[in-house]
DNA sequence: CTCAATTTGCG
DNA sequence: TGCGCAAATTGAGA
């Protein structure tokens, strides 16, 4: 058999290896967010993963100590005494990392009363004789004995574990001038300081070996210890004990009792699900990476035993029912005592919960629940706690929980989270949608017209074995950055969503319906104006109705195209306001206006809650951007632009009890991560100028100082700016400023010549998302494009505005998201009364309590200000008010 | 009743 | 021929 064929096993001394790396890395530098230094399992980690992929060991152990008591110590006390405490920031690195290598299915072994080079001097014995090539990987220099032609050792050098020396059996000779086995003569004679093993006076290693070359052994020298001349023969003869004792220390045992040989420790399929559980706790984003890109290379064995914590198939597990003493028995054993996520699914009725489902990979229970039953206290405090839980729909399950009076916390996973990150384009899908579209299974579903169901509803346990299932399913298919943005930003946000939703905002009910009351007179008062115009009466809410006024009975010059026949849109009508002026028009718009903001206030009338707050809902997964959603009502488009607009605006004012409304918006954040991304200086200097950004970048484009530009030339500007980070054309930009499209061509040239870096960046990106089939934002965020290399142009090109829009719309998204966390957390920690109310893409609003005004101003702005680190400033607007309009700037 | 189309409010 | 949304209304079809 040639040694290619030979299967590979590889021990590695789990704490000697450790310890090096602790030593190697800056202890501050590895601190996860529970503030555990991480550095020897980061150093640890990272030299496994180099020697899977250079070595490809086909069998792998780690073997560790118990204690630093063995046999050993026991025959001489003194043995490794020099050693002093370990260092604090070493412990508990040892049992994270045993835990890491459990995902990573590395067995490890551990052995009262032996040291674990013992351990692997044992399994290296048996996989010399068994057939293997073997790789000792040691700190310890005592692991040189085992060295033979079938063993080689992999020994760390002076610069930590990043590089590891090889020592066969030519390398010993060529380093010590002995064979292997002859190593623990050497030492004995000369002594060990690490172990505290002392040797003979006098004697060094040359001496030593000069001794083992010519008479071949320990006991050989010793025995001519008479021979011997000069002072180190005296002190030989003198000390000999010390070196008959060192040699009976320093024997590693080859045939202790292990509860696995080399064949059990075949290589096993890692736990991926496992493995970004804890290398995110560890906070290992590139080991991540490289661990399961080996992983990914190792694939699946079709024979492996399932890992733990595997689902075994696709049978569901069954359910019990459980309260009491049973359900704390269960839930302590299923959760790992907190340590194991468990699947949580919230049965409602009515949005009042009724039941509990909980699910391991094996099993499942259902609760039903009755509030206040003391004997669920154990379920209690486990739903409050950090242990970790998989949901569907967290924020919905999170608020009902909270209207049960029970808390909920360690919300780890959410499948409906994760398949927005992973698809942000798609409709979110419920439990059922979700099982069918990623698992290929159907879901009983009851039908509820049926008074009778001929199917059962699934239990709420089951479902929570499918949220596992789904939550493991969806993991895996996550990249490393989404991941990030799943546990850094869209978990994190749950709770402060469900919170701003359940605080709600104050409209005053006076105010809305005063201006209900003025917009349906005034829109009356139009509406028969209008139908004056026209000699007869007409229904203004239809365009049909009103396409057959303006096109057929009036003659009107044909506008834009669309599916039912021409626009009647206000840009439309505008236009023919231009080239066939009428009465009937300016009517009709006003008409329009009046009634669309009438809508606006009914629909918040309607959504006023008793207690005289709008709840909105936000949703989360409802862009395909990273931006969230307000919807039922909708309190992210409440109009700002007219007078009237902004009456209704008034009417959202600070609650009773509070100081004063604050808003706070961030100015021109796309334009700044533009800046940002595309490096052009000039843009990046004109945020810094201080200037008016629109003055200033009017100024470079039309060569005149910045206090020589004009309003029309800055409104020029100002669109061309914004519509850049759309993919505005020439024919659109015209067509908004109402110029000739080859004024609005050179207006495009004219500014592309003094910020290239922009055009070149916009043209980038969509050549990357074409290539990569995705765009990102600074934090990682994806959204998928297939569109970008159709053959059909409408929806090429539809694709890349969307493509070349999508990294800024959404990095302005995660930057405000990021910002509302940090915010968020400030005012739990400072334990202010002050509450954020508001999102509205750039803006939050918040109820500022008596007195926090100045505390809360200063949160707002550092958090805003420094949700990123970009290459301009982030600029923070704050206003004050009784009200949303006054509170605006 | 659902659905598509149109329009308009916001960033 | 400008990105991202929610909501209302109309009118067609079931």
């Amino acid at each position: 058999m040639s040694d290619n064929e030979k299967p590979t096993l590889m021990v590695i001394d789990g704490h000697s290896l450790a310890f090096r790396a602790f030593y190697a890395l800056p202890v501050d530098s590895f601190v996860n967010r529970e503030g555990q230094h991480t550095n020897a399992i980061h150093g640890f980690i990272s030299m496994l993963l180099n020697l899977l992929a250079n070595e490809k060991p086909t069998h792998v152990a780690v073997a560790f100590d118990i204690s630093r008591y063995s046999f050993r110590t026991r025959e001489y006390p003194e043995y490794k005494g020099t050693r002093g405490e370990t260092p604090p920031e070493f412990v508990g690195q040892v049992p994270l990392l045993e835990e890491a290598l459990k995902a990573m299915s590395i067995p490890t072994l551990a052995k009262e009363d032996y040291e674990a080079d013992d351990i692997l001097a044992t399994l290296a014995h048996q996989g010399s004789e068994q057939g293997y090539n073997v790789y000792v990987v040691s700190g310890d220099r005592d692991a040189i004995q085992m060295v033979n032609d079938n063993v080689t050792l992999l020994y760390p050098n002076a610069r930590g574990v990043s590089e590891l020396k090889r020592y066969d059996r030519d390398a010993v000779f060529e380093r010590y001038g002995i064979e292997p086995h002859q190593y623990p003569d050497v030492a004995a004679l000369v002594g060990e300081t690490s172990d505290n093993l002392i040797g003979i006076d006098k004697v060094g290693e040359k001496t030593a070996v000069k001794w083992i070359v010519q008479y071949g052994s320990l006991s050989e020298i010793l025995a001519h210890a008479d021979e011997i001349k000069g002072v180190v023969g005296e002190k030989l003869r003198e000390q000999k004990e010390n070196a008959i004792r060192n040699r009976r220390l320093n024997h590693l045992l080859t045939d202790i009792e292990l509860p696995y040989g080399p064949a059990d420790l075949e290589r096993k399929p890692m736990n991926t699900t496992a493995i970004k559980e804890i290398f995110d706790r560890l906070q290992f984003r590139t080991l991540l990476d490289r661990v399961l890109k080996i992983a990914a290379a190792e694939g699946q064995d079709p024979d492996a035993v399932p890992v733990e914590g595997l689902f075994q198939g696709d049978e569901t597990p069954p359910v019990r029912t459980l309260i009491d003493e049973e359900l704390a028995k269960w839930l302590d054993t299923a959760s790992a005592q907190g340590t194991r996520a468990l699947g949580l699914r919230v049965e409602t009725v009515g949005g009042v919960v009724t039941g509990l489902g909980l699910a391991t990979a094996t099993d499942s229970a259902f609760v039903p629940w009755a509030s206040g039953r003391p004997d669920y206290v154990a379920l209690e405090q486990w739903l409050a706690s950090a242990a970790p839980k998989f949901l569907h729909d967290s924020k919905r399950e999170l608020k009902a929980l909270q209207r049960a009076g029970l808390e909920l916390n360690g919300v780890a996973f959410d499948t409906t989270l994760a398949a927005y990150l992973l698809k942000p384009s798609g409709r979110a899908e419920d439990l059922a949608a979700q099982v069918y579209s990623h698992l290929g299974e159907t879901l009983p579903q009851s039908d509820p017209n049926q008074l009778v169901p001929d199917t059962e509803a699934l239990s709420p346990a089951t479902e929570a074995w499918y949220v596992l299932r789904l939550s493991e399913y969806l993991a895996e298919r996550l990249d490393s950055g989404s991941q990030k943005v799943l546990a850094e930003i869209e978990l994190p946000m749950v709770p402060v969503l469900a919170l701003m939703e359940t605080t709600g905002v104050t409209v005053s009910g006076q105010i809305l319906a005063r201006l209900n009351a003025e917009l349906t007179a005034s829109a009356a008062e139009l509406a028969t104006n209008a139908y004056a115009q026209i000699g007869h009466e007409v229904n203004l809410g239809s365009p049909k109705q009103l396409q057959q006024v303006l096109f057929e009975e009036l003659g009107m010059p044909k506008t834009r195209a669309n599916k039912t026949g021409f626009s009647t849109d206000a840009a439309s009508l505008a236009d023919l306001q231009e080239t066939a002026p009428h009465p009937f028009l300016d009517l009709l718009l006003q008409h329009r206006d009046a009634t669309k903001l009438k809508q606006i206030i009914e629909t918040l009338e309607r959504g006023t809650g008793p207690d005289g707050r709008i709840h909105t809902t936000y949703d989360q997964t409802g862009t395909s951007t990273g931006r969230i959603s307000s919807n039922d009502p909708n309190l992210q488009n409440i109009p700002v632009k007219t007078s009237v607009g902004r009456e209704i605006r008034s009417a959202f004012e600070k609650g009773a009890g509070f100081e004063t409304l604050l808003t706070a918006d961030y100015s021109q954040i796309e334009m700044r991560i533009m800046a940002h991304l595309s490096g052009d200086a000039g843009l990046i200097a004109a945020f810094n100028e201080g200037e008016d950004l629109h003055r200033f970048v009017g100024s470079r484009i039309f060569g005149v100082e910045p206090a020589d530009v004009t309003p029309t030339m800055r409104t020029k500007v100002k669109a061309m700016s914004y519509g850049l980070a759309y993919g505005l054309s020439a024919f659109g930009l015209s067509k908004q400023l109402r110029i000739e499209t080859a004024e609005a061509k050179q207006l495009m040239a004219d500014y592309f010549a003094r910020f290239g870096a922009v055009r070149e960046y916009l043209r980038n990106v969509v050549e990357q998302a074409r290539e990569d089939g995705y765009t990102e934002t600074i934090f990682g965020r994806r959204r998928p494009f297939g569109d970008l290399k159709s053959n059909n142009r409408v929806l090429r090109e539809n694709a890349e505005r969307a493509a070349l829009n999508a990294p800024i719309q959404g990095s302005a998204a995660d930057i405000l998201k990021i910002a509302m966390l940090g915010v968020a957390a400030d005012l739990r920690e400072k334990e202010l009364k002050s509450q954020l109310l508001l999102q509205v893409h750039d803006e939050l609003v918040f109820e500022v309590a008596t007195g926090e005004l100045d505390v809360l101003t200063d949160i707002v702005r550092d958090r805003m200000g420094h949700a990123a680190d970009l290459r301009v400033p982030l600029d923070v607007q704050v206003g004050t008010g009784a009200n949303w309009d006054q509170a605006a700037h």
